[in-house]
DNA sequence: TTGATAATGATAATCATTTTCAATTAAGGA
DNA sequence: TCCTTAATTGAAAATGATTATCATTATCAA
């Protein structure tokens, strides 16, 4: 728990009035742990982070707040194929700013990269664009991540 | 179950051996199945269709071939956010050839596409040597997913 | 046909995530 | 500040997909 929390709970207390929403501890906490985090963290993690300094807090809570934060565009949800999904904050309301995942298929680290945007950029341009067209489709999102094994797991 | 199961099981015969596994009534009809559909299955779908015809196959056996399959790469196994996973058979040995998805959030519905694969290809081939050097990671598998809300959904 | 061993099925166990429900709390107005 | 009300919470139980166990059965090379 660092010190901007006061600042996140300030900015976010509008977003959440406007959605009939009301600032909570425990919305505080979450938004604060994963403010201050480079890592990609489970519900649980978050959970136990929170659990040092408000020991009340449980992990239904947690669940039930990463689903409204999912919801209303202020966190992603991730799923990298370990059995759990993983958290970050989305990429408007986070230092890292757009980026991507390489993932680790053997110890599933995560790297975010951001790396190679104007290829991608046109990529993505083209697609959704030829897609929604050519298949009625209204898209919302999209998912691009790379697989492999790092260094590490190589030795 | 439909005709071309000898054939399946003849091709794949080869390919199990040498792996060390053997050609089970299970593994020909998990094969049979994801060869005639144009579906996306989960374990369950693949059990029950295969139920029919061997309905002494049980869910485990099914679960644990896909398994094997998928290690094998011969079975590809997605997560489109439906909670529970989804299979196809791999480009190579499908009728499909290489394709993408793009998923609806509201029903999760699968569109297959295999649109705009020049520019996908370039991105693809300039990310992937890109990352691999620059962060020491060996590539081996991709993930390009759109999301959105399809025509009926939109309704 | 047979022996070694891979594969199976039934059942129980896991484990992440959700639901339930009574008790608590935030937030706006009196 | 106090009240009201609906949103939020925690604890516990439920869910649902996937995995582990283990005794039995089936495959296939010799």
């Amino acid at each position: 728990m660092k010190k901007n929390s006061k600042q996140n709970s300030r900015w976010m207390h509008g977003k959440f009035k406007c959605n009939g929403y009301r600032m909570t501890k425990a919305r505080e906490a979450i938004l604060d742990i994963l403010a201050n985090t480079k890592d990609h963290l489970s519900a649980e993690d978050i959970y136990l982070a929170i659990h040092k300094f408000y020991p009340n807090i449980g992990l239904t809570t947690v669940y039930r707040n990463l689903e409204m934060l999912v919801n209303i565009g202020i966190v992603v949800k991730f799923d990298f194929g370990e059995g759990r999904s993983k958290y970050e904050l989305s990429d408007h309301y986070s230092e890292k700013g757009h980026h991507h995942h390489l993932v680790c298929k053997e110890c599933y680290k995560v790297i975010d990269y951001s790396d190679f945007m104007k290829d991608e950029l046109n990529f993505l341009k083209n697609t959704e664009n030829g897609l929604s067209q050519k298949y009625n489709f209204e898209i919302r999102d999209h998912l691009i991540q790379f697989f492999g094994i790092c260094e590490s797991c190589r030795k």
